[in-house]
Order: structure tokens, then sequence, then C-alpha cells
RNA sequence: GGUCUCGUGGCCGAGUGGCUAGGCGGUGGUCUGCAAAACCAUUUACAGCGGUUCGAAUCCGCUCGAGACCUCCA
């Protein structure tokens, strides 16, 4: 049983004991989005893995600084010099000013993720805000002869690099390999070598998105600011960096690289990497055009999408998987998360009318050290989940009469339920409904109406009674008769 | 073409040398005026072929199939 938390390192390829640089403090990395779009439910994978993260972290009692950016400049469209920032493409296509663009998607972003239970970051910081850092990493890398000045724009210089460090140590590749499986791509006669990167790029008249350095007007290459704002707000050494796999070549080689030819030492001890959201087998994604946005699945307003899904049942369909495997997406299988959500929501409910007994037939001790142990083996949380549903059974057959639990057994699972689901899973039941004030008026009508609906069926006027059923089901109120009168719950 | 990952029951998904996760669906049942909901029980599996082993879904090899990265992508 694992007692210490394990993490699969992707710059490694095995489970590491988690062992943070400057306990308790920690410090992670994760690359945010960049805005210039509507998240789809591929970004919900890494945004979740990683609030799982930093949840989890801070529950084992870590400090956490949580750095997620919001790339906002610099990320061309192609890598090549023709490329275009794709801001400022949307911006162009919109008639809009960038940061507008940029705005409104980060905001739309953070509405997303905060309905999906998604944690704020501590630090949420832009790259168009740090420029200055950048430019000054770029002057490093200079000066430290990685990198060469051509015609108003800086490249690095894989192959000088790769004499004193080992490009390609994360993604497993070797600089020759990709000297001969790099495609020819219009635009990189600048560079001395295919798999160059940019550091900075000189702006062309009509780029928009520009800023004074010693090189001339440009604008930053979408591998620095990630090396740049990690370092400025983790240090030049930190514990966690994580993103989607995608991302592993070439942005966090080129991260690595940026940060051993500026400070001589890799930046993250920790890689991790989420896998995948599939849809008909195929990797979602933008380039693709076969994304879902998250917005599409809160309102169904989808050509593949049967109906709308809450956003925490996104959540869980996201958490029933292990984070490195892939994920595929149908209406199928997330109809299964709705209703497995539903029934760990209804089992913590039950937990909390539970009737004591005077023994304890099931032993629900060892549930928490269970759950420990799955998460501590790199972030298991389906095995997790297992666990808590293996104990519902156990909770529903002591509501059943069938088994007891004594006191002491139910305030602990109410803690360890409380302790997974809520504060480490994110999923707990949201209260979204009418105000305090509102629910116990509404509560005095249903139990009027159901009351005279009981009286109804007394009478074997099955008429009215379902006359009324129907009526409440058109507003959304399920009645559930059962053995000890009827219960009501608002669907949707 | 190169690098890598993966092929688990109707579906989604864990596990990874021996003790058949879990969810959804299906089926049977409890409850019920009926229904719904809920609950209980139950069902089928490890792509194929070889090899290692007392024993493999799990290790090795091959075959077939799928996917990711190599270009922007979470």
């Amino acid at each position: 049983m694992a007692t210490e938390l394990h993490i699969y390192n992707s710059l490694t390829r095995k489970k590491e004991t988690f062992r943070p640089l400057n306990p308790p403090f920690t410090g992670l990395y994760v690359c945010g989005p960049t805005v210039y779009g509507d998240a789809h439910l591929g970004h919900a994978r890494p945004a979740v893995t990683f609030d799982l993260v930093f949840r989890y972290l801070r529950h084992l009692g870590y400090k956490v600084r949580y750095v997620r950016n919001i790339t906002d400049v610099g990320h061309l469209e192609s890598d090549a010099d023709e490329g275009e920032d794709k801001i400022a493409k949307k911006a162009r296509i919109e008639q809009l000013e960038p940061m507008e663009v940029v705005q409104y998607y980060s905001d739309r972003y953070h509405a997303d993720m905060e309905k999906m239970h998604v944690l704020k970051p501590s630090i949420e910081p832009r790259a168009s805000g740090h420029i200055i850092e950048q430019i000054e990493m770029v002057k490093a890398i200079l000066e430290a002869g990685f990198a060469y000045e051509i015609n108003g724009s800086v490249y690095f210089d894989v192959q000088k690099y790769n004499q004193q460090f080992h490009y390609g140590k994360l993604s497993g590749r070797s600089v020759e390999e990709m000297l001969s499986s790099t495609r020819d791509l219009d635009g990189q006669e600048e560079k001395r070598h295919p798999a160059d990167f940019a550091l900075w790029k000189k702006a062309t008249p009509a780029h928009i998105m520009r800023w004074p350095s010693p090189w001339g007007e440009g604008f930053p290459g979408w591998h620095l600011e990630c090396s740049a704002m990690s370092a400025r707000y983790l240090g030049e050494t930190f514990d966690i960096h994580g993103g989607g796999m995608d991302l592993l070549f070439p942005h966090h080689e080129c991260e690595i690289a940026q940060s051993n030819a500026t400070f001589g030492k890799d930046s993250a001890q920790y890689w991790m990497h989420n896998n995948m959201i599939t849809i008909e087998g195929q990797k979602m994604g933008k380039s693709l055009g076969n994304f879902i946005t998250l917005r599409e699945f809160f309102n169904g307003n989808h050509q593949k999408l049967e109906r709308a899904f809450h956003p925490l049942t996104i959540r869980f369909f996201i958490l029933q998987a292990h984070y490195r495997s892939t994920l595929d997406f149908s209406n199928e299988a997330l109809e299964a998360a709705e209703k497995g959500l539903k029934r760990l929501w209804q089992a913590m409910d039950t937990l909390n009318n539970l009737p004591a007994g005077n023994a304890s037939d099931t032993d629900v001790a060892s549930l928490a050290d269970k759950c420990y142990a799955a998460l501590n083996d790199d972030f298991n949380s389906p095995v997790t989940l297992s666990y808590l549903f293996d104990t519902i059974r156990t909770i529903n057959a002591v509501k059943d009469g069938h088994e007891s639990l004594t006191q002491e057994s139910i305030d602990n699972l109410k803690q360890v339920f409380k302790t997974f689901v809520i504060d480490i899973f994110g999923l707990g039941e949201p209260e979204n409904g009418p105000s305090d004030n509102d629910q116990e008026l509404i509560n005095g009508l249903m139990s009027i109406l159901l009351d005279i609906r009981q009286q109804a069926r007394k009478n074997k006027d099955w008429d009215t009674a379902d006359k009324l059923r129907d009526s409440l089901q058109k507003l959304n109120i399920t009645v559930k008769d059962g053995k000890d009168g009827a219960s009501w719950e608002i669907t949707k």
C-alpha cells in the first residue's frame, strides 16, 4: 500500500516518489489555454486533471503555488515565419482589438472552469504581461551562446545546445532523427537548422501585437513564455510541470532546452502529461475541427450531442478514467457518467440520514486508507471511485436494514466521502437551486400537494393522483412513491 | 518513413504473473393502484498465434488492428 505519493514522470518514464524541493512548499506549473476560442472538452482534461493534483497536494498538507498561464500572444498558426498569431488572426476576423479577444475568451474560459469546479490557480499570468522577462531570457540564452539573431529574429540553436545538453530527452528523439524527419516548411530559410525554434520573432508591418526589443520590434516565441513565467513565479527549478501530451513535443522539449540554456539546469523535477480525449477514436482537437465546446455540452447545442450534460458530469467523466489513458467521448459514456455521479450524490444524501446500529457488519475503517493508496499511485482516481462505489452498496444495505453500522462508522464514512468526493474530486452537489427562503416555501407547497395526492390515492382517485404527478413532472419535479410516503426531486 | 502508446465483457473504463475494480446497459427481483425512481441480485472479458512459467489477460516474440507525436493543437 503506497503511503507516499508517486507520480509518473514523463521525463524518466516511470513512477517516482514525490519529493518536493522545498517542502512543504510545492510549485506546480501547467500550460493553460490559448484564448482565441471557447474551450472544448479536450481543454477540460488538463484543467480537471491538474485541479485534482492541486487539490490533492493541498489536502496532503503541501503549500502549493499553482501557476497556470493564459497564452495571449506569440502562438503562431505554424512554426514557419509566415505564421500568423492566433490571437491577432481572430482579432482581425472579428474586427476586435486583440486584447478584446483575449478578455472575451478568458472570461468565458473562467466561467466554464468554475462550473466544473476547477479551482482558480494561485497565479494566472498572461504572456503579454511578461514581455520583459521573456526578453531577458532571450538575452541570457544569446549570451550563453545557444541562440543566434538574424534579421531581427532570434532562434534557438538546437545543434549547439545538443553538444552540451540533450535535446530530445523528454520526447525520446534525437536531433539526427529530427533532421531527417522534419518536414519542409516554407519560410524557414532564416534558421540554420530545421529543428531550431524561434525565441523572438520580428514583427511584420501588418503584425498588430508587437513590442520593442534589443532586436527591433517583435514578439516572443510561444515556447518561451512558459519558461519565463514559470521561472518568474516558481523559480529556476520547481516541482511539477504539467500539460497535455500533445505539448510534449516540441513545446515542453523546447522549454527544457530554454531552461538549461539559461540556468544550466532543468526547470521541473516531474513532468506530468494528461492523455487526449478522443471522439470516434480520433483525438478531439482544434485542427481536426471535431471538437465540442464545453458550452455546447452544457446546453446540448451540438449535432453530436443528444442532450445537455451537467458540467460536473463532464468532470466525473474525466475523473472516471486515469489521466494518462485516452478517453473516448460518446453520448452513451456521458450518460453512464451522469448516472454514476447521481448514484454517488444519492448515497451521500442517504449517509446523512442513516440510522445507527449497535455494531458494524462491514469494516469501513479501511476505506480511507484504500482511497489514499489509490490516489498516491499516480492519482488513480478511477480506482478511488471504485472503492467509494463499493461502499455505496453497504450504505444502501444499511438503509434497507440488511446491514448495520455504528454511529462511529457512519461518521467515519461521512468524513471520508466528504474528503474524497467533495474536497479532492471537487464533485460536491451544487446547490444552485432556490434561496433558502424560497426553498422553505417550495417545501411547504410540495408538502400540501403531496398530501392532496396521497388523499386521492387513498380514495383510489387515480385520475387526480396521476394528474398531479404528471403536472409536476412538466415542471421537472419528479414524484417518487416510496414505502413511507412520497418524496420529490427537481430534475434537470 | 521515424518515435511511442494501446488493443479488456453490449458500452465506458481500472488492474497487470495466481485471489474474476467500478460505472452504464441488459435480465430477474423488492417496492407500487399503475408508473417512475430507488434498492438488491445477476450476466458475459482480457485482439490472434507462439514462447517463458507450476500458473499469464498480466512477461517475451511475431502477426493483425487502432491511436498519438514528428507542423499549430490540452
